[in-house]
DNA sequence: CTTGCAATGTAGTCAACGCCAACATATCAC
DNA sequence: GTGATATGTTGGCGTTGACTACATTGCAAG
């Protein structure tokens, strides 16, 4: 019988996009390596190969979260005009991944992942936030906020996107929060998250 | 052998109270029924009597840290001068009370926790927006920020709150993050989250 | 070419876990 | 008291993460 090759080609990658997938529709803990092997017709021990414990699998789940969201709010800010017109853009570029990934954002926020953060992880989100950083010193270096320490303005935007984002990403607060929900209003949660 | 009464008189607050210094100490994901019933000396079934799955365990933890968060902001309110000064000493006690409970606060905003929501943990969470929503409700009568949307004013400050708790209960931010991290800053952020 | 080796997948095993059923004991209402 | 109910125990089933030993593949040096 031709199950295919003995090799899988690319098992990392696949389980990655596996467990995305499943993330996505089921939950993060809902994400079992076996499961996963048994959706791609491998070995129950294929896996072990590629990440040492459930962890490491989360680890590269994240670490790969915050490379395309990165690469996401890099390309937003890329028309190098007005560096507020661009953190306008970054922040709703940001918003708008969080809103198409809410499982991928949650888990690379959940603390029992970070928990156990390797250094490629924690390369991924320190490269993360000096993206941010610089974004922030850009415009205020046309003046914007000059009369705030940059410590608090660099760390109102990031927590605002983050909150923004966790209850974006929750489907359930958009039952528990009245009003017609997150959505509708994010832009203008952005404009007084980066008003003056 | 005297190994204590054959009942143990409160399993399920017990239960409850060492999954939550195992969540303090290790994270969500090490609590397991079976081993919070070794803690406390009882059977391996024991904790089936009181939390059918251990979704509904967590649901329960949420419950209790919505209702203790939502006394301790309520308690910070409380003497009715100025609206929005009761709103600034909410604001610093809901931070306050995500720094002193990380492992709990995140739980409480934990997907996994609040996808598996059963009506008790729901009713806890619609109040605790409610008390958020009077209160701003309470400054905007006084005229502040009359002129932006109730929505608005609502939802930045949910999100600003969120967002300022989350990255405060993940002790790895603090060390992805710039700077002396954040809690020197809360205040100020506080400040600006509120600011007219 | 072949031969050795590293990378990758398989098979089997173990302890721990969530969950279930059957039974035992304590507590409370009557 | 006595029965009903709540609570705890014992035993077990199936799944999981992790470990070990073995098999297959691909590659590169000779």
């Amino acid at each position: 019988m031709d199950e295919g090759p003995y090799h899988h080609g690319n098992l990392r990658q696949a389980l990655i996009v596996a467990a995305l997938a499943t993330i996505r529709d089921q939950g993060a803990g809902a994400v079992s390596l076996r499961g996963l092997a048994r959706d791609l017709g491998v070995s129950h021990a294929a896996p072990a190969r590629h990440f040492a414990t459930r962890d490491a699998l989360f680890a590269a789940i994240a670490e790969q979260g915050y490379q395309q969201l990165a690469a996401c709010v890099a390309a937003a800010r890329e028309p190098e005009g007005d560096p507020l017109a661009g953190l306008h853009r970054m922040a709703r570029a940001h918003l708008g991944w969080a809103r198409d990934n809410p499982g991928l954002y949650a888990a690379m926020r959940n603390p029992d992942v970070t928990r156990h953060a390797d250094p490629a992880l924690l390369a991924r989100m320190r490269a993360f936030a000096a993206g941010q950083m610089a974004a922030v010193q850009a415009a205020r270096a046309t003046g914007w906020r000059k009369a705030e320490a940059a410590d608090v303005t660099f760390l109102s935007i990031v927590t605002g996107l983050a909150g923004i984002g966790a209850l974006m990403a929750d489907p359930l607060l958009s039952v528990v929060l009245p009003g017609q929900g997150l959505p509708p209003a994010v832009d203008a949660l952005v404009d007084r998250l980066l008003a003056p």
